[in-house]
DNA sequence: CCCTTATTAAGAATATTTACTAATAAAAAT
DNA sequence: ATTTTTATTAGTAAATATTCTTAATAAGGG
């Protein structure tokens, strides 16, 4: 059975008050600052069992390390191209990404990630000359 | 200008040759098959600037390597949580995934990357018991 | 309180990818 | 066709990201 450690709260409490999707670095070094003694082993092997409980979501950025959000609502995510860094974007209530694939007897899906590339807010309104 | 080179022919051939959705690794060795001294560094190389040009895609792997893909029609790929392979799935061609983010004057979206997750049809069927 | 065993710290090891450098070769210029 | 320019390459080192190993610790059931 799980066991409730310091560290699983620690690493747990990162993540939420680091609402900006750190990476597993990030949440290391969160945790380390008050709790000295923290493992980087410990901390993935954590951020690995957090996401399988779905306690937070685990997103894969195609340049660079996982980024981790807690999942307090749905929502999507969206790498900016220009920047680099992960944005939180709404969702559309009733549309269901799964329809997008048809019914089959074959195969069974149970999920998906996905991750919108674009331009963020900033920088979208910084390269606007005017 | 990109230059045409044997390794780039090589490299692009073995993509499509292999069309199990290889990683980096897989490619290099099949491609170290036809021309010995082609080297690691020039495969990981090439395969980011086909990627970048669109001549194949990039699939992004929860748990290793990320996957190469002959992009020749468009579809979705299903990582089998049993097996840890990825499979080709139809996509619904009127179904598209951006109806599912809201349109909005900050942000601008310009595509996205997805994997679904499930289980595949060889797993499917061994798990029935009957 | 004791026992079982999940968990941990610390560092080594592995996996994946990129950077570096001198040599090579594609293709533009002559 | 030859020269020139410079993108590309092989080979290796290095960087990055993550997991494994091991002995010690401690959570939580009995």
């Amino acid at each position: 059975m799980l066991r409730n450690t310091i560290q699983k709260k620690l690493v747990y409490e990162a993540v939420v008050r680091l609402n900006d999707h750190p990476t597993a670095e990030e949440i290391y070094k969160e945790v380390k600052n008050r709790h000295t003694s923290v493992s980087r082993a410990t901390v993935y092997r954590i951020l690995n069992q957090l996401a399988e409980q779905q306690l937070i979501l685990r997103i894969q950025v195609p340049d660079g390390a996982d980024s981790f959000d807690h999942t307090n609502y749905p929502h999507y995510h969206l790498q900016c191209a220009c920047c680099r860094r992960i944005f939180d974007i709404q969702k559309i209530a009733q549309e269901d990404i799964r329809v997008c694939v048809p019914d089959t007897k074959d195969y069974r899906i149970t999920g998906y990630s996905i991750l919108f590339k674009g331009i963020c807010k900033q920088c979208n309104h910084k390269n606007t000359l005017e």
